[in-house]
DNA sequence: TGCTAATGACTGACTAATCAGTCAGTGAGG
DNA sequence: CCTCACTGACTGATTAGTCAGTCATTAGCA
């Protein structure tokens, strides 16, 4: 999704010469989405202007109509375009049947803590809570293609348990327990950051505690 | 996505004539903020009409400007005011210093099982985790009224457990742990309780399970 | 008690501003 | 010199906020 290309100064055309008119298929597309992202992020779906996301992708407005119909289906388009690439992690992490439970459970948290917090699937997550309700298709998308598959990924690994090192029972009944403290940390970043910073790599290092080890001893 | 439908006045005229023109004081502004509550909720704060949140009242439009100088100060004083009587619960919770601790976190969750679910305080927080962004001040007061208290709430409890029935130690210094599975119920019958039910009270027995026993035994 | 004047809560048509979506025009590439 | 990706001024719809007017209620007076 990361390509070598530079940050697009917002609203004025490059010193020395017009851009040109004509860019490589696909570059502006991209940008136009890279723009969406960060504009709907930042005010919501419906306080979105469609002029920002224009002139941060560099472009006049009329040129998204070139390549999306109306702003919903630019809205709903971003969200599953930035999803696709976390898809096919998601089903490596789940298939690796050689790697103990715990251990699985414990990459499944590093992944996120690398590949999400800090990265545009954060806000993507932000836009899916706080709009997805007023988006029936993209929920449902996203119940499909990520969170009927991660849960269904952590009730394998939970299935494979068979030491009793962690209560696998519940966990197989609702994986979504493995994920909430994930979901609290996106939440937390975006609305009390700046009244309390959070810590999430401890914070996920707790969760595995007692998750892992329930009381007592600890294990790093 | 939007439906035309005109909202239904909430405030049914008495019958076989035309309302008051003057009302009890008080029950006005209480129409208005709850009928701001359940558009604002529908709709979000930036497609929320005042229109709508007025015919919901059974107010006209310029009433609301009689209560409110504009839309946003509605919309907090309307979370506001929710929040307000929960708060004397909390501290009551926090205080029962003779209950055990891992009995008090099972009242805690009890709490939020029949006071939030299903309660106008539900769309609060649902509000305030799609919104909070957006307004800092409401932000601030729900982070310094309500979750610093909760917060602090957990840590005092935890503080006071010393027969290891659970991980006080990881609890202390994420005290979030236990509302993670909270927001997440929240947000997920926002979201995807169309696509997936989700059984709330069985989901915080499991949370209660891996929090308070670790793996092995159930205590139904 | 019966009448009138004063009050101010309430109304809703209106204004001004915003913004999604359009389309005739432009100019670089072939 | 033709094509068409791209442009940006424009239009129509929507809606926050206003305010001159309405009328139920109450105070004042006989």
């Amino acid at each position: 999704m990361e390509s070598k290309l530079p940050e697009k100064p917002a609203t004025a055309p490059p010193a020395g010469g017009k851009a040109p008119r004509r860019r490589a298929p696909g570059e502006r597309q991209e940008a136009i989405l890279k723009a969406a992202l960060d504009v709907f992020s930042e005010h919501g779906f419906a306080a979105a202007r469609l002029d920002d996301v224009a002139s941060r992708a560099g472009v006049a407005k009329g040129t998204l109509y070139l390549y999306f119909p109306d702003k919903e289906t630019l809205f709903e388009h971003m969200l599953q375009g930035v999803a696709a690439p976390a898809l096919a992690q998601l089903a490596r992490l789940a298939s690796a049947d050689t790697v103990p439970p715990a251990a699985a459970i414990a990459a499944l948290l590093a992944f996120f803590e690398t590949e999400v917090i800090g990265t545009p699937r954060e806000k993507v997550i932000r836009l899916i809570v706080s709009e997805g309700a007023r988006f029936p298709r993209l929920a449902k998308f996203y119940y499909e293609e990520v969170i009927a598959k991660g849960l269904a990924a952590v009730r394998t690994i939970a299935a494979r348990e068979n030491h009793n090192n962690f209560n696998a029972e519940a966990i197989s009944r609702f994986p979504q327990l493995i994920f909430a403290p994930l979901l609290l940390s996106i939440v937390w970043r975006g609305t009390f950051q700046q009244f309390e910073p959070l810590d999430v790599s401890a914070l996920i290092a707790a969760h595995k505690e007692i998750l892992l080890h329930g009381h007592g001893e600890r294990n790093p």
